[in-house]
DNA sequence: GCCGTTTTCGGCCCGACTGTTTTCAGTCG
């Protein structure tokens, strides 16, 4: 059992609990074990086997006992228990915004309601509103929010929440009498998947606010107001049309100048992080809140937000690293990683053309990365086996390399780099002899088939991959689409392991629909002195600029530019593939 | 349920908003 599988366990007791009713800092308790150890690197699991479970933060008596039987079994007594009494509803109910664990439990008891179906009946029936702590208001509230359940997903990636928020925080910075506005929230943190878009501003004027929220809430995209006061105004905004249109919540908070700082800290979160400097602010004897840093003299001017940091004596912390996972006491002892940033890429190596699935030629990728300012572009076509994506034969890789060699006579500064996405078959062989191999200038090595084998073959399929001279780096290392199909089986440990020992780079692949590696993965990683690659994927020119999101996993996973292969520039890169070869 | 440079018991981050209330519970971030 991997981390992100015992934390989604424990997550679910954590629900679970609450809807038992059971006290809230016995299932807090849950919850913070959860997201512990969803963002520790190392395996729990094996913690569990060689009895160093009381290295991780938060596990007592009983939730070390716990997480032994998850890791053991899948399950423990408690869990059993609680679904056994727990109807399914309960927990979709939850989705309903405004609607908490007290509010269902309430519904279920008094009115017998199981399920998402049964609760739009009472509500019409008009029984809900005659609860005790309800009314009128709330079952309306909770009617719409059953139509936003139905039609909108539980998370979104990053992609496309960013394509519905970029525009939108533009349309209010247009907006007159608005001073400042910025997204906040775990997009602004540039988390792989979102809830909801969270966007601060402030104005000069606070009487202006009101009106600056009203016109919020008649942009375009958005499609229906959740709720709207004097400070902040909550939407549901649509992104596409018909059975594939997506819909987000937006929110807008609108605050004072002074406030502004504060503001945005904290509603950019995480939670955790938040709790971790309010911790920080009361051991200095101040109080951190959203409006301000107030001490014995009164409250603390913040013009931005690195000043509230500096007043906590903290580093600054990027809003990506903002995950209660070391970061502040990172910050506090001056031992921030020096991150690594988009304009330091020179090139990224898989890619497709026409060759094999993309869209566009060998010269219109190159012309592409050529005015993205690469002194370098990988092709990482596909490899024969691969027959579903126009796989390429030898020989027409051969062709392929004669092309390549053509097109470089015509650039001064930028090369073609020779490369091949090759499968590794079920076996942990390669999809091309050592001799074609040999003749390329990089490998990238991976799975595209046989997803299901247990998680000891898949392991050691890889690691053989791996074990391969030629082999450069290994693409997308669990297969997961993001929302759409889980990571096969596999022991990243084992692989990171792999990796170090035989000198191979590990992709983080930038395609918003993968993002893997993912950044806990990556913190692991840079702990090993792994190296790693991001690389966008791309089957077509537009693609290409997918490279940013593999950058900020890898800002999330504290990397420095050292560390990521793509900030070698062209005699570098040439350099370091050619003493590659050499050594194999 | 966890935890301890004021504590092994008694706290646990903090405040706003909403809708239900007449002093507050639930939800949210």
């Amino acid at each position: 059992m991997d981390n992100s599988q015992l934390a989604s366990l424990l997550h679910e007791i954590t629900t679970l609990m609450e809807l038992a009713g059971e006290d809230s800092f016995r299932s807090g308790a849950f919850s913070r074990a959860g997201r512990t150890i969803e963002t520790l690197p190392d395996s729990v699991a094996a913690k569990v086997k060689d009895g160093t479970l009381d290295s991780v933060p938060g596990l007592g008596k009983t939730l070390k006992e716990t997480v032994t039987h998850l890791v053991e079994t899948g399950t423990c007594k408690q869990l059993d228990e609680l679904r056994e009494k727990t109807p399914p509803g309960l927990v979709q109910m939850l989705r309903i915004p405004g609607v908490g664990p007290k509010k269902v439990r309430a519904m279920h008891l008094e009115l017998g309601i199981d399920t998402l179906a049964q609760l739009k009946k009472a509500c019409e029936a008009g029984k809900v509103a005659g609860l005790k702590g309800f009314g009128e208001k709330t079952q309306a509230k909770i009617l719409e929010g059953l139509a936003f359940v139905e039609q909108s997903s539980e998370r979104v990636r990053l992609d496309q929440a960013l394509a519905v928020a970029e525009p939108l925080v533009a349309s209010i910075r247009a907006l007159e009498g608005v001073k400042h506005v910025e997204l906040a929230g775990s997009l602004r943190r540039r988390r792989e998947t979102v809830k909801d878009i969270d966007i601060v501003a402030t104005v000069a004027d606070p009487k202006e606010a009101t009106a600056i929220l009203e016109e919020f809430t008649r942009l375009p995209g958005v499609e229906r107001v959740v709720g709207q006061g004097d400070t902040k105004a909550s939407v549901v905004t649509k992104l596409g049309e018909g059975t594939k249109a997506i819909r987000i919540n937006a929110d807008l908070r609108v605050v004072s100048m002074h406030a502004f700082p504060f503001a945005l800290n904290y509603f950019t979160g995480s939670k955790e992080h938040n709790v971790a400097l309010r911790q920080r602010a009361q051991a200095l004897g101040l109080k951190l809140n959203e409006y301000g840093l107030e001490g014995e003299g009164g409250g603390k001017k913040c013009k931005d937000e690195a000043a509230v940091y500096q007043a906590l004596g903290l580093e600054y912390v990027v809003p990506e690293l903002r995950e209660n996972t070391g970061e502040v006491q990172a910050a506090l002892d001056g031992k921030l990683p020096k991150l690594v940033d988009i304009d330091q890429v020179k090139g990224v190596f898989h890619n497709h053309t026409t060759a094999s699935d993309g869209i566009h030629t060998l010269e219109e990728m190159a012309e592409a990365a050529r005015a993205l300012g690469y002194q370098w572009l990988g092709i990482g076509d596909h490899s024969q086996s691969l027959t579903i994506a126009n796989g390429l034969s030898p020989d027409r890789v051969r062709d392929q390399w004669r092309e390549i060699d053509r097109l470089n006579r015509k650039w001064k500064g930028f090369r073609i780099l020779k490369g091949s996405e090759v499968d590794i078959l079920p076996d942990g062989s390669l999809d091309f002899d050592d001799d074609l191999l040999a003749g390329f200038d990089y490998v990238v090595a991976s799975v595209h088939t046989h997803f299901n084998q247990p998680r000891e073959e898949m392991t050691a399929r890889i690691v053989k991959a791996l074990e391969n001279p030629y082999v450069t780096m290994l693409g997308h290392p669990t297969g997961r689409l993001l929302l759409r199909r889980e990571a096969y089986a596999v022991d990243l440990e084992e692989v990171l392991q792999a990796a170090k020992r035989h000198d191979k780079w590990v992709e983080i692949n930038a395609n918003p629909m993968r993002l893997d590696l993912d950044w806990v993965h990556c913190r692991r990683a840079r702990e090993l002195g792994v190296r790693l690659v991001t690389n966008p994927d791309a089957h077509a020119a537009e693609e290409l600029a997918n490279t940013i999101y593999g950058v900020e996993v890898a800002r999330r996973g504290w990397i420095g530019p050292k560390q990521l292969a793509n900030t070698m520039d062209l005699d570098g890169v040439l350099e370091e593939l050619e003493a590659r070869r050499k050594k194999a």
